[in-house]
DNA sequence: GCCAACGTTGGC
DNA sequence: GCCAACGTTGGC
């Protein structure tokens, strides 16, 4: 899915940068994997207005949350995959509810679905807009590491869904650890 | 590069 | 509907 996974981006259009979400009330919080090798928080943070389409999500569960869960305003934690160390790097918000991905009737796109209908559209995105960059990167290992999150998707073994929930006390957990002010 | 875990496909 | 084969993900 994802990016990350399997996702790649594209650009778009829209608004200022924010100051990190620390409160957040009536929002969902996901973790969105991407490999940073194919498009890290850094291209994202300079992509035209910060903002980007998440093509390229490929799995039927990872699609479903994009599709119908996600809404405006939602936060996302960007997580770098197949990375070195693999880390949770950043925050973005989005910005765009879903709408079909156009790049799986594209012949040429590496996410290219030859079952796809352009009449019928199969496979979903979303914008997301860059918000912040950590302080410092949170490793697997060091999230491995704390008890409130244990039940995190990410953490799972074997887990593979690159767009996936996060509860709002697993979201606090995680900026307390880089923000130990809030 | 290795390989475990996973999701999808397709024969039956 | 079962399940073996296959391709992919992603940590290590």
């Amino acid at each position: 899915m994802n990016r990350g996974t399997n996702n790649k981006p594209k650009t778009k259009p829209s608004t200022p940068t924010k100051t990190i979400a620390t409160k957040s009330k009536g929002r969902n919080f996901w973790l969105m994997k991407t490999e940073p090798d194919v498009f890290s928080i850094d291209d994202l943070r300079n992509a035209p207005n910060q903002t980007t389409c998440w093509d390229g999500v490929r799995n039927y569960q990872a699609r479903n949350f994009m599709r119908d869960q996600m809404k405006l305003g939602d936060v996302v934690l960007v997580y770098h995959s197949n990375a070195n160390p693999s880390c949770v790097v950043g925050t973005a918000t989005i910005v765009r509810t879903a709408y079909p991905d156009h790049t799986a009737w594209d012949k040429h796109d590496p996410h290219y679905d030859p079952k796809c209908d352009p009449a019928n559209p199969r496979w979903f995105m979303v914008d997301i807009q860059y918000e912040s960059t950590l302080p410092q990167p949170l490793s697997l290992e060091m999230l491995r590491q704390i008890p409130a999150l244990e039940s995190m998707e990410l953490l799972r073994k074997g887990s593979r869904l690159s767009v996936q929930p996060v509860t709002k006390q697993q979201y606090d957990t995680i900026l307390r650890i880089v923000l130990p002010s809030m």
